[in-house]
DNA sequence: TTGAAAGCGTTACCAG
DNA sequence: CTGGTAACGCTTTCAA
């Protein structure tokens, strides 16, 4: 049988409490004593409270939900994922809380009960899509949830967001000021969750994905105020969000005729890949193609890459830290984080005349 | 108050087993019943039974623990590790089970507590350097343990994992036959863990992370047996396994007067970064220098690098499988998987003479 | 098909 | 500084 508190204070001839105390509150008895008990303990073999019976007891669970779906895994191939769960992982660290990645099956039925048996203390809705199944289920539970969307819908959410659609709109004015006329856009996640890739997406609101939406419609608002016509927007959904997603993208808009003067993309992977491909048909970016990308991840410096910056890490630490000890305040459940433009080489002055 | 199980038994009028029974074995009881229960507790609120209550009533903790240290965020920047971490989440799906991830403070103790207040079911140590605090408590708790490497020396500890010294061995063979005789190693976590960056390792057996100490093993067997002088070969010790990292990795020996004909790196990423660094210098890989990696991640086919594939979801799925439902057999609780050396383009015959 | 009772291993409170 | 007592919310026999 394996010890318990029981067994470690019968053995030293305490009662559990004292021996609960030597784990969980060094200054309730003397050093001695409590040096006494945690070598029988160690002598039996005793690793220390049952955590899951201090959880239960203490009333927390001692972790933050996280659905791991596909999209997820994906995103994890962008160092600014990696970074933003490393935030987290900041909070979780000075909460000693750990981050509980929840596999999410495809079945309706089985991802609600997923999300249902977590033993969490809160969840972050990071890449879980609009309509998605556990998305409700996650609040039922009736826990704190914070996401990166400072516009969702759900007045109880905790956010730690940036305005998207004012930093795409200032990406937009940046490429109509230099010229630029024909543009594309090349993105992950611009599809309504249900509907096969390649369903041609153009109104905003018909994202599932809050902020991807917001992104587009800033382009949109800084488009059509340039006198663009955003019917002759080229919008290109790509699957997934990698490197190689952006060549392929840029392949279906590079080879036209009429090829566009200026691309942007939803992340700088994908703009990393459009850059690729540029290249790789001996174009060059910032002079005969513009680009622009987001999240100015640090290859996006070394290769040149104008792109929208945000606080990776920041707006993780953030998330996890208004998950934790949500404020009393309806302002400060909502933390809005700066964004900026950063521009490089890859953007420049469109070219005159055809090509 | 939040609801609880009692609540939804008095709303009912039946007794706690009754609607326990009603979420988890419907069959217990009949149909019509069941939906009254399950109405009732969505009008109270009650969003099913507490996960922490049931995980130490059933004894399952619902989860596998996964150390999240600074190693391990860097790692997430691979491909390679992505696809592992989404083979344990296909293992744990099916055992309707999360993953854990578990922020590791520097402080060593900290560390420790951080492990023993873990509510997991079992630890899946990837990317724990051997002399690290929190591995030593990973066992002291006495539940299952995966790695991902065949010879670690407990014997207790399950395995998935690659012969890598074999792995390595045939790439270091197929350099010898291709004539090459100077030749470099660039890799991460070369060094002790403790030591600083720059430390040079030489000896397999001083590499922390038993994985790269028998890759570095199989090298110095292959180029010994070709009578290679172990002490010429450059090894470089790069920080992070990044592209980044093998582009700065590779520039250490590429401007050197007598370059090596051949470079290996411990993982894709960081050979694709010495492929960019090559191309940077106006070489070409595989003529002017052979390059090899390791994983196969699917980028490394474009890049035709030459590499060791090994299966990536396949280990973590297995390694989660090990863990959630350990085999009996003292044989069974260590997996051996396949590698394949993949010969592509960048890698060729050694260039004769100078340069 | 339903219900009563016995824990699962811990921590918090309060009296000594 | 120490120890008894009472939860925490659930599941699982077992008997009705």
């Amino acid at each position: 049988m394996k010890p318990t508190l029981q067994t470690v204070a019968d053995a030293v001839g305490v009662s559990r409490s004292t021996v609960s105390n030597a784990y969980g509150r060094p200054d309730q008895l003397s050093p001695e004593l409590r040096e006494r008990i945690l070598t029988a303990a160690r002598e039996l073999g005793y690793a220390g409270p049952n955590p899951t019976a201090r959880s239960l007891r203490r009333g927390r669970a001692g972790a933050i939900g996280v659905l791991f779906t596909d999209v997820l895994s994906y995103a994890f191939r962008d160092p600014f994922a990696v970074r933003f769960l490393q935030g987290l992982s900041l909070a979780a660290e000075r909460h000693q809380t750990g981050l509980l990645l929840i596999p999410v099956p495809d079945d309706p039925e089985a991802a609600r009960a997923a999300v249902r048996n977590a033993a969490v203390d809160g969840f972050c809705v990071f890449c879980v899509a609009e309509g998605h199944p556990a998305r409700q289920a996650i609040f039922e539970r009736g826990l704190p949830v914070v996401g990166t969307e400072l516009l969702a819908g759900d007045p109880e959410m905790l956010a730690a967001g940036i305005d998207e659609a004012a930093a795409t709109r200032a990406a937009g004015m940046h490429l109509t000021a230099l010229g630029h006329r024909r543009v594309a856009i090349v993105a992950d996640m611009l599809h309504p969750a249900i509907s096969p890739l390649g369903t041609v997406v153009r109104e905003p609101s018909d994202v599932s994905y809050l902020g991807e939406s917001e992104r587009l419609r800033g382009y949109q608002q800084a488009w059509r105020k340039a006198g663009l016509d955003w019917d002759e927007v080229t919008i290109v959904n790509v699957r997934g969000n990698s490197r190689e997603a952006g060549v392929e993208g840029a392949a279906q808009v590079l080879d036209r005729r009429d090829r566009p003067t200026a691309l942007v993309a939803f992340s700088d992977v994908i703009a990393l890949g459009t850059m690729d491909a540029l290249r790789a048909r001996g174009l060059r970016a910032g002079r005969d193609v513009s680009v622009i990308g987001f999240d100015d991840i640090p290859q996006a410096a070394e290769a040149g890459l104008t792109t929208v910056r945000q606080p990776a890490t920041e707006k993780g630490r953030i998330a996890g830290e208004l998950l934790l000890d949500p404020p009393a305040t309806a302002e400060g459940r909502r933390v809005a984080l700066p964004t900026e433009l950063i521009v490089r080489a890859s953007t420049g002055p469109a070219p005159d005349g055809r090509n």
